[in-house]
DNA sequence: AGGCGTCTGTAACCTTGGTTACACAGCCTG
DNA sequence: CAGGCTGTGTAACCAAGGTTACAGACGCCT
């Protein structure tokens, strides 16, 4: 499941994570003797609460989604890791020695490139890689306060209805998807979608919502 | 209101923030000449959400009180900032030259230095400065997940609980107060606190609330 | 065709928390 | 002392969203 980072491993790396390519050698040099390549399954749990942080993930192929877990067991989508980003919360639980605070898991099979704590640490002592981890900090951080803007104060129907604009016209979806992605449940999406197409606004059939009236879900969105 | 920052301000300055002692003569000496002294009364509206960022406020005395505002008034406090400390939001906008994402208000008459964007960005150009604000970052994001937990978690009676614990035996505040902090209203919190009088954890009275049962509050803050 | 698993529809009910609308108490001040 | 302001108590009502409990639909596999 795990093998050290090899040279084959380093174009992929630094088409995803330009910065990278900057590096002096000696840096290039332990970042590829000491990370480790993961391959996790989908739905595999990278990290979870309480946990201390391990390493820092580089993403190269699928995608993390970082969640924070109720205690019954439903889940609120924080944000997700792509290919050549970072994740905000290992960074912060790194510099501030903390444990994670939010669970991390596999949406798809994915592959990882774990960079050790110490490593991380000194690979921060490089100012463009340092420059990269703070720009994506403050990215992310405007999406969390996004987030708690949303569930803090708009109900579960501008949520819906935001989240399924901006997908394109047809969406291939279930019901019970769309719910996790609120941290919602399945009964009170299935309500509120037919709602929706009471209004015209969508067109509901098995795993497919179809959007018809764009501008009418976004007034609905920000009312 | 404001003046510019003369060499009277070191003393406090660098008492409050240690990491400023370190900086080379060059750093020091453009600090000195392009930050500003900036006194605001209590209440005051320092930055507000879309706002563009304007600088980097350093707080001398007093604090500031970060809050979501909701549309309908209300308000979901975030975090404060005190003298010594930075405030994230703002580190945010300047490095992703992004707007402000929630509104910042003095909470008592609070003294600023409010570093320019141009010179925030020099300053980052110092190890030790960068440090200093990587630090703050990754403990306010663990107080912002922490935020989202309860907010999206959490019933009323079980923050509330956990807001009268840990400061004290006797609190002197209005239950009006107690809402604000909660991000709630006067009615609710009133019920609340009637209960647990009646469940004998805490006795009331007039801007008083008196912790008669600790270990209960725990219990109801982390059922 | 028969059977199973997944997805959807829907109704009844409940809890939480917010809203509205007062009453009253304590206190300060003219 | 009167009148006003602030803080508290409380009840009736309401809306949102979650829970429980089914029924039926659709697709797939054997």
């Amino acid at each position: 499941m795990t093998d050290n980072a090899d040279g084959a491993l380093n174009a992929p790396l630094n088409t995803l994570y330009p910065v990278l390519t900057a590096l002096p050698a000696a840096a290039s040099l332990r970042l590829q003797q000491h990370a480790q390549v993961v391959s996790v399954p989908a739905g595999a749990v990278v990290f979870d609460e309480l946990q201390a942080c391990q390493g820092f993930p580089f993403v190269l192929s699928g995608s993390l989604r970082v969640v924070k877990a109720a205690p019954n067991g439903r889940e609120l989508p924080l944000y997700r890791v792509t290919p050549g980003e970072t994740c905000i919360i290992s960074s912060a639980c790194l510099l501030g020695h903390a444990p994670y605070n939010a669970r991390g898991i596999a949406e798809t099979e994915t592959r990882l490139l774990l960079l050790p704590n110490a490593d991380f640490q000194a690979l921060l002592g490089e100012a463009a890689f340092r420059d990269f981890i703070f720009q994506l900090f403050s990215e992310r951080i405007a999406d969390l306060m996004q987030l708690i803007e949303e569930v803090a104060f708009r109900k579960l129907d501008q949520r819906l209805a935001a989240l399924l604009l901006g997908k394109g016209q047809r969406l291939h979806v279930t019901h019970q998807q769309l719910a996790d992605e609120l941290g919602s449940v399945r009964e009170i999406v299935s309500r509120l979608l037919k709602g929706f197409a009471e209004q015209g606004l969508v067109a509901l059939s098995r795993e497919q919502v179809d959007i018809l009236n764009p501008a009418g879900l976004r007034r609905v969105a920000s009312n």
